[in-house]
RNA sequence: CGGAGUGUAGUGUAACGGCUAACAUUCUUGAUUUGGGAUCAAGCGACUCAGGGUUCGAAUCCCUGCACUCCGACCA
């Protein structure tokens, strides 16, 4: 579906926001029918969304490819024993688990995260120091039995998520895999729009290093406090905070400002907590066997979506970002009972599309002042609007929804313009 | 998991314990109209979340369950 008539669309878009959906990601994506919900914490991409989804898979996917991730497509079913190896089955160590069973009545889990089950794969291929590094990622669907899903497509109890794990011999090398994979975070963010409200945030490190890394986009709809100097370009969780962390950033607590945000990525150094316990080592140049350094590094595609959602949307509806947009233009015919204008705007159609744009053509048979509503609740970027009034000049209008600034511009720069700017 | 609230056409709302459950929108048909959800006419569409109870009579009161929302706790 490169491009696609707005009238062979099997969604719909709404006027009113469903009553069960307070958050505006969930509003607007239900609205404008990018996704449907459901139960509470489990949606389903339609058409729409699932193109957005798509674009941020892709850009992820180049990111990681390119520090030399490897993808990969790992089970959702669990084996009990293997997190029992690692002290993570019992229901009080980890609360979230869905856990199912075979017919013979042995107990499977799954998926919440792939430590376990990519950790125990490894062993078969990694043997020596210089199997060494690694990285592995995947998309794939996490299951997590959240005692309160919420915020629409911000916490939900089956998301994707991107994972990536790396494998290094020692802390030298997995800190500069560490670091590249950073990089990479950054540059996601940017590319899907996010750039400008997107820190890099100290968090709880767990056992292996004294922080890691969250990437958290500031927005009132996000459930964490971050404390943020912008001038000084630090940003640390609240749940880290207190005096002796500031020491160690050498920053008063009045330097920093309390936002909101949402996490959109984490970062992990996890040291040998699972090559240890599921004995993932290599041999060393004396022989002797030791335990791989790991690194976790995921994204949750869903929750991504909701905050580019959150944080650009207006009164009117969503704004896409343009890397991320289901569409690079929405084409709005508002005289498809006049003939010639029909054809015309059906010809733009098919050479926009020929030259590789992605088009959403709105040829319904319904009043201007409906598609414009829709245009701007779906939130593509780029409209591109014929009408009578186009054939009377021999221009067309092109609106940017994201600025709003709209110009009229010849029919036959149209393509040109378009392929310039997409 | 603790607390609060809500379940009525596809969607959003209304209805004192009492007529055939109403209105808007969507949808169907027709007319008119075509640069910001226009107008008119005629229709379709709900045994009011489920199960019990109170009552001559329950969408309405009570109980149980389920679903959904919000606050809190939790968040490998």
């Amino acid at each position: 579906m490169k491009s696609i008539r707005q009238s062979q669309l099997f969604t719909k878009t709404r006027r009113e926001a469903p009553k069960d959906e307070v958050s505006k990601n969930a509003e607007l994506l239900i609205r404008a029918g990018f996704v449907h919900k459901d139960m509470t914490g489990v949606y389903s991409y339609l058409p729409l969304g699932l193109k957005v989804l798509k674009k941020i898979e892709e850009i992820i996917r180049k990111n990681m490819d390119a520090v030399g991730g490897q993808e990969m497509f790992l089970a959702t079913l669990q084996s009990k024993e293997l997190w029992e190896k690692t002290n993570r089955w019992d229901d009080k160590v980890v609360d979230n688990w869905f856990k199912t069973e075979l017919k013979n009545g042995n107990e499977l889990g799954l998926g919440l995260s792939h430590e376990e089950p990519l950790t125990n794969l490894m062993r078969e291929y990694i043997r020596s120091s210089k199997d060494l590094p690694k990285l592995a990622y995947q998309f794939q669907n996490k299951f997590r039995n959240e005692l309160r899903a919420k915020s629409g497509l911000m916490r939900g109890r089956e998301f994707l998520m991107k994972d990536l794990y790396s494998f290094s011999k020692d802390e030298e090398q997995h800190l500069v895999i560490y670091e590249q994979v950073k990089q990479a975070y950054t540059n996601i963010y940017k590319e899907v729009g996010l750039g400008d409200n997107t820190f890099l945030t100290f968090a709880s490190g767990g056992i292996f290093a004294p922080f890691s890394h969250e990437f958290q986009t500031l927005t009132d709809a996000g459930e964490d406090l971050i404390y943020l100097s912008r001038e000084k370009g630090i940003a640390i969780n609240k749940e880290v905070l207190n005096d002796e962390v500031l020491k160690t950033f050498n920053i008063e607590r009045d330097e920093l400002e309390e936002v909101k945000g949402v996490e959109v990525g984490n970062i992990f150094s996890l040291g040998t907590r699972f090559s240890s316990a599921l004995e993932l080592v290599y041999a060393n140049e004396e022989g002797k066997r030791i335990p791989v350094i790991m690194g976790c590094y995921g994204i949750g595609l869903g929750r991504l979506m909701g905050a580019i959602v959150e944080v650009l949307a207006d009164e009117k509806g969503i704004k896409w970002p343009k890397n991320v947009s289901p569409f690079h233009v929405h084409l709005l015919n508002l005289d498809t009972k006049n003939e010639l204008i029909n054809e015309w705007a059906n010809n733009f159609f098919d050479g926009l599309t020929q030259a590789g744009v992605e088009v959403l053509y709105d040829d319904r048979d319904v009043r201007p002042g409906e598609k414009f509503n829709d245009a701007d609740l779906i939130g593509i970027p780029l409209q591109v609007i014929i009408g009578a009034r186009s054939f009377e000049t021999g221009s067309v209008e092109i609106k940017n929804r994201l600025t709003g600034d709209s110009e009229a511009m010849a029919i036959d720069k149209i393509v040109d313009y378009v392929m310039n700017v997409i």
